[in-house]
RNA sequence: GUGGGUAUAGCUCAGUUGGUUAGAGCGCCAGGUUGUGGCCCUGGAGGUCGUGGGUUCGACCCCCAUUACUCACCCCA
């Protein structure tokens, strides 16, 4: 009889992990209450439209990816397991009204996404993203600002490395003048191309420029760039945001390779990379402005700015930046008990010191003495109290200090660390 | 979806040209005399060698299949 494990692409978090796991927790909670992002919670699952339309119905997320469920009753409507956040928010925002409130709209969330692909390296079928969202905020200062927060994020984890690129894709204004001076360009060096370039070049041209192939590679080097083929206005709105960052003395560089996956990306688009993970999969944060979206799911003419981080890949390159979070839930006090009657006593003494807001243990497994002081040892704990027939008799015994090895005596019944 | 690698104890791994009782370290448990941790020593528990076939007198080892894990492509956090 085969034993049942976990689904493939998910994980178990162990406790000690779970302890690396709190603290990106904190860390990314306390640096967005900094900046105004309120957490916002939301559906597991949605309507699978949602993710068609925000998403974007050509993008791999959706065609190929996503987990979408058969609603039991009618049958009529489909729901999906998210495979990200930020159309989930729109939604929400929409549907609770608070796109009518002032603006800016800040949210932020900690979510687990699913997403249907082969797992590898930093790559996971249910992994969880840390990510914010600011609506209603046009201004270039509204990236800088989230962009600043993800850079203290980063650096409050003490992930070492990591560099920012950032890029603008313009906007449904100046972006198919650019889509056809590219494709222009590939299609002079269509021979030369991989496969699959050779597909993009009908279906999407700007993936070129991420491609990994060396040729390809060098091929896009020389393509047009798309700073070079912004309108007015996506152009003074990446000069200011260059300005801005350069104020906040925030590094990154521009590259035009930043293309991004999801559809409904305007203007700014920007990836914080950790080369240090090793993995392909380096981008620890991915992100940018999406000025149509709200209004293409169903809501007033708002714009949007946020980021996404795999959590997994946060942990990832903070431990190969050497970053150790410290269990420190330590018991104060562990008493040691030789028969039945000390082994009740130490019980009650342990649940006196719980009353007292205190970490206490006693023996549960009936371990021999020798062993309930090699346990408390091993489980870290600051003191160990010894109970036996004598200290039943008086009422006293040796309270030790595990560190030292100095003992002194206590009342059994009355005594607090 | 495509391709490469791996699969032996809870963990990290050995296992000699296929030869009979499958090993180590760590961890766990128990001891090292009568009531005390960290170091050291001794002993113990724990594995149908991923699964199913095949070759062979004989398979952890060779062959095939299958599954899982892993890495890369695609795409993304």
């Amino acid at each position: 009889m085969n034993n049942i494990k976990r689904p493939r692409g998910t994980m178990d978090i162990l406790p000690e992990k779970v302890r690396i796991w709190q603290h990106v927790e904190k860390v990314t909670a306390a640096v967005s209450e900094k900046y105004g992002f309120s957490e916002i919670r939301f559906p597991t699952f949605e309507n699978l439209d949602l993710f068609q339309r925000g998403v974007g119905d050509t993008t791999d997320v959706v065609q190929k990816e996503m987990y979408t469920l058969e609603t039991k009753g009618s049958g009529e409507s489909r729901y999906a397991l998210r495979p990200e956040g930020t159309a989930c928010i729109v939604r929400s925002i929409i549907e609770n009204g608070l796109c009518h409130d002032a603006m800016p709209q800040k949210l932020r969330y900690n979510i687990n996404c699913f997403r249907y692909e082969k797992p590898q390296a930093g790559r996971y079928r249910e992994f969880f993203q840390y990510g914010v969202e600011m609506f209603g905020a046009d201004s270039p200062l509204a990236d800088a600002s989230v962009l600043s927060l993800a850079n203290e994020v980063i650096g409050a984890l003490g992930i070492k490395g990591v560099t920012l690129h950032i890029n603008s894709i313009g906007c449904p204004d100046c972006r198919p003048a650019y889509h056809s001076a590219l494709k222009e360009y590939f299609t002079a060096h269509k021979d030369e191309l991989c496969d699959t370039c050779r597909e993009r070049l009908e279906k999407n041209p700007l993936r070129i420029l991420d491609c990994k192939s060396p040729i390809c590679s060098a091929i896009a080097d020389g393509a047009p760039k798309t700073v070079d083929h912004l309108c007015e206005d996506c152009a003074s709105h990446m000069d200011t945001l260059k300005q801005a960052l350069n104020g906040l003395g925030v590094v990154y560089t521009v590259d035009p390779r930043i293309v991004r996956g999801l559809d409904y990306y305007t203007k700014t688009v920007f990836e914080f990379i950790c080369p240090i993970t090793g993995a392909a999969q380096s981008t620890i944060c991915g992100g940018g402005r999406y000025d149509g979206l709200v209004k293409e799911l169903g809501g007033p003419a708002l714009s949007g700015i946020g980021f996404a981080m795999g959590i997994n890949r946060l942990i990832d390159a903070m431990e190969k930046s050497g970053v150790v979070i410290e269990d420190d839930n330590k018991p104060l006090l562990y008493i040691a008990s030789m028969g039945a009657a000390a082994s009740m006593r130490a019980f009650s003494v342990a649940a006196r010191f719980r009353a007292a807001g205190k970490y206490a243990e006693s023996d549960l497994v009936g371990r021999s003495l020798k062993a309930q002081m090699k346990y408390a040892d091993k489980i870290g704990a600051q003191y160990t109290l010894i109970l036996g027939d004598n200290e039943l008799e008086t009422g006293c015994a040796q309270l030790k200090n595990m560190a030292t090895g100095e003992q002194t005596a206590v009342e059994i019944d009355t005594f607090l660390i």
